[in-house]
DNA sequence: CTTGTCGCAACAGTTTCTGTTACAACAGGG
DNA sequence: CCCTGTTGTAACAGAAACTGTTGCGACAAG
């Protein structure tokens, strides 16, 4: 499906700044977030700058700048995650507009969408059930 | 998430042969079912072929050449569909290797793994809920 | 043998994703 | 008030995926 990897980001960020927030660092740079994901900083100032917008953590500005938890690692589910950095629908409707002189081409759309509808609503349901400190849990669960 | 359509395509050509099928014309060539979906036919063909390969549809080759349904719209579930046209997971994992002297690094993705895991289970539980007879039912019911 | 259709390769245009560089804006500390 | 380190964001590049298109060989019914 040509899946990104944005969920798997902002989740790795937010898990990182939860067990540096255990040990006491409650701020971070996004290179020290970088550091631990493998990549740019930039990456992540873009991910964790849609965490902000959806208040699952909080910036500073300026010398001694950084990133930390807007709230408890406990409190952040997948699905909070998920509406943070995914906005399109998982299943794409037609690109250019089905023949609407045939019944089926006519009723297709609402049909699926319905269908599409269910199945986002089951995997919100999964999503809301996981918590990054579930995340961290599992994570330092393999070593 | 760059959603495809390909789930779409495909279930509006198994609805639209459904419906044919109805009407007493099982056989339809790929320039009619793209006429329906008003797109090219080889794109069509493409799908179709997934479809044959994971045994849903027949395929009959030469002149009076066309494409059949293998079983009733009943028998055919979104899930059959969404497994003959989809292999990527639905999310991806970090494209580059995390830092693994990081325990976060080293632990996130199986962690991660079992997360999606549970999730796609889900999805497919609901994709499984749902037959093409279902999708054309809805379909008709909006004209 | 003719004809109509499928199978498939090759290619193009568009979009998305990831990564990179560059630089202005900002704020804390001296 | 200036220095310094960090964020925010724009601009760009390369790779990959998706859709669409053309072309042509393979195939089989009549």
């Amino acid at each position: 499906m040509a899946a990104n990897s944005r969920l798997t980001i902002a989740a790795h960020a937010l898990a990182w700044m939860a067990l540096s927030q255990q040990r006491g660092q409650d701020l971070l740079t996004s290179d020290q977030v970088a550091a631990s994901v493998n990549t740019n900083p930039v990456i992540i100032r873009r991910s964790l700058g849609d965490l902000r917008r959806a208040g699952l953590v909080d910036v500073r500005h300026g010398a001694g700048a950084g990133w930390s938890l807007a709230r408890s690692p406990q409190d952040i589910t997948m699905l909070d995650v998920y509406d943070a950095v995914e906005q399109d629908p998982l299943f794409a409707m037609h690109r250019t507009e089905p023949n609407l002189e045939c019944p089926v081409g006519r009723g297709i759309r609402p049909a699926l969408g319905g269908v599409y509808g269910e199945i986002e609503q089951a995997l919100r349901r999964e999503l809301q059930r996981t918590t990054i400190a579930d995340v961290l849990r599992e994570t330092l669960r393999v070593r």
